[in-house]
RNA sequence: GGCCCGUUGGUCAAGUGGUUAAGACACCGCCCUUUCACGGCGGUAACAUGGGUUCGAAUCCCGUACGGGUCACCA
């Protein structure tokens, strides 16, 4: 047992006088979107307010430990731009930040909060499964056991559970900050386990403890610890600490009933970015969801959201994960790359349907930056290039340019003698076929149409005919437009 | 089942007693145009429901319905 200066000192490493915020993942797994949000909204309240924040593991949960988990946290958090000022990794004054290394703090503090007849031992077996259709809360037994009692038999070496005394009369509020206050009757709190039998402590109770050793300011998490939250203040009166401000956020759900789950198949932070979204698009898409800046604007930097961001724009209803609209705003993202960064994060995923050494994928990325919602749908948009695709001549027929088959291999004939001789970039080609149309008394697209089908063998291509032309080269633009002509029976 | 929370167009949402109830995505139409896209313009579409309170209610109160959470030696 320890004594008061032990408690004195761990008090006394408490920053005081700023704002600190922690995210506080379980690894047990990846970074699903929820979790995300969570993080980034923990951030930007620190952020926001010049304070700190914070990464703590809990890992109290020995049976639920993933290999690789924490190593994912670390990664999703870095990419996202969300650094941590304290943290395992890190550091910090608060130290440490992983709870099963800070295991042997629990104990004490639960010794503390049974000396002031807050809590209890429990010696009861573990409970078994849940009884049928049975929600009735019966006190445990252990409740009224005498301190003599309790003291020896964990002196004997009796296993125990340590519990949370609730008081039977009364009510607690709590206030949060973003549904108010909340009252509840304790009758209806149970009392729950604090000390597990393998001597680490519940989530419920480590919590409470690390985030008042850590100054912890701002509580961020999911609303499913809401009907809890009164047990935690009487935590927090039982020790005589302050309490902190409480933020509960709605969860992010895939539809109408569920939540966003791996079960379902819903993505995670590093799906999405397989994917091919962008990370600052992902950031900015979760930012919205469950948060409104008050204004018009949508498009927030990471900067702009430790700007703007306010606790009291968050939303108390449940949010749908709509991937239409991370779609648009990534797309949004897509476009205002430089010229440079696109073509350097569409060039793989172009040279994946595009092995011609001829052709420079910086060329196609160009035609490609405004047609571009999401990464991974480039490869299928380029399939004419390296060969030409069967097609019918069908695909001559177009209304609006008064294109038939019959008139497409008339101007293909006359395309083909032009392009043959003219010079080999944008403005040439292009005049060159104007040319054509307008000695004809002919509509641009005329001309232009035929020769995009017979070049492509596609109705619907990024860039248009001028462009294809020009990236394929002459050489194999005639033999294409030649394909074309026999294909019509010229 | 008890307790707690929520409910504005298909989706994200603004709105805090008086508004023609914003805006965005999606959808539809038009324009631009060498297809598609981008861009521009316009359109369809909402206060869950019933009672109150009030001169006046999406906004306040009560009930109902629906949805979510919780009732673990998981977090």
């Amino acid at each position: 047992m320890k004594d008061e200066k032990w408690f004195a000192e761990l008090e006394a490493r408490i920053p005081r006088g700023e704002v600190r915020t922690r995210f506080a993942p379980s690894p047990t797994g990846y970074m699903h979107v929820g979790n995300l949000r969570t993080a980034l909204y923990t951030y930007l309240i620190a952020r926001k307010a010049g304070g700190k924040f914070i990464l703590r593991i809990e890992d109290t949960d020995q049976g639920r430990l993933v290999e690789g988990a924490v190593d994912i946290i670390y990664k999703t958090l870095a990419e996202c731009g969300l650094r941590h000022d304290e943290g395992p990794d890190v550091g910090g004054p608060v130290g440490p930040y992983v709870q099963t290394e800070r295991r042997g703090l629990y104990m004490e503090f639960a010794e503390r909060l049974i000396e002031r007849g807050h809590a209890y031992r429990c010696f009861c077996e573990k409970a078994e499964e849940v009884t049928e259709g049975g929600f009735e809360k019966a006190d445990d037994p252990c409740r009224d056991l005498s301190r003599g009692e309790s003291e020896a038999r964990a002196a004997a070496g009796e296993p125990f559970v340590v519990r949370q005394l609730i008081p039977h009369e009364g009510s607690t509020t709590f206030h949060d900050e973003i549904f108010g206050d909340i009252t509840a009757p304790n009758a209806d709190l149970d009392d729950q386990v604090l000390m597990k039998r393998d001597g680490l402590p519940t989530y419920n109770f480590a919590n409470v403890v690390d985030d008042h050793l850590m100054g912890i300011t701002h509580v961020v998490r999911g609303t499913e610890y809401l009907s809890s939250a009164p047990k935690y203040n009487l935590l927090y009166e039982g020790f005589g600490w302050e309490i902190p401000k409480y933020v509960h956020c709605s969860p992010v759900m895939r539809d109408a009933h569920n939540k966003m789950s791996k079960r379902h198949g819903d993505p995670s932070y590093e799906d999405l970015i397989a994917k091919g979204y962008l990370t600052e698009a992902v950031v900015n898409y979760v930012a919205l969801l469950g948060w409104s800046p008050g204004g018009e604007k949508e498009i927030f930097s990471l900067r702009e959201l430790e700007e703007a961001f306010d606790i009291s724009g968050l939303s108390k209803s449940p949010a749908i994960f709509d991937i239409e609209k991370l779609r648009w705003l990534n797309g949004e993202y897509i476009r205002a790359l430089s010229a440079e960064e696109f073509a350097r994060r569409a060039g793989p995923f172009i040279r994946q349907a595009v092995k011609n050494p001829a052709i420079n994928p910086a060329d196609i990325a160009a035609l490609l930056q405004q047609r571009t919602e999401v990464l991974t749908d480039i490869p299928e948009k380029l399939d004419f290039f390296d060969e030409l695709p069967e097609y019918g001549t069908e695909l001559f027929v177009n209304k609006k340019s008064k294109s038939t088959p019959e008139s497409s291999r008339h101007f293909l004939g006359l395309a083909r003698a032009a392009l043959e001789k003219c010079n080999w970039n944008d403005e040439a080609i292009l005049e060159a076929m104007k040319g054509i149309a307008e000695a004809e008394g002919a509509k641009n697209a005329a001309v232009m149409w035929p020769v995009r089908i017979a070049v492509s063998g596609r109705a619907v291509t990024p860039g248009g005919a001028v462009e294809l032309c020009r990236i394929l080269g002459r050489e194999e633009t005639l033999a294409r437009i030649d394909a074309a002509l026999v294909k019509l029976g010229a």
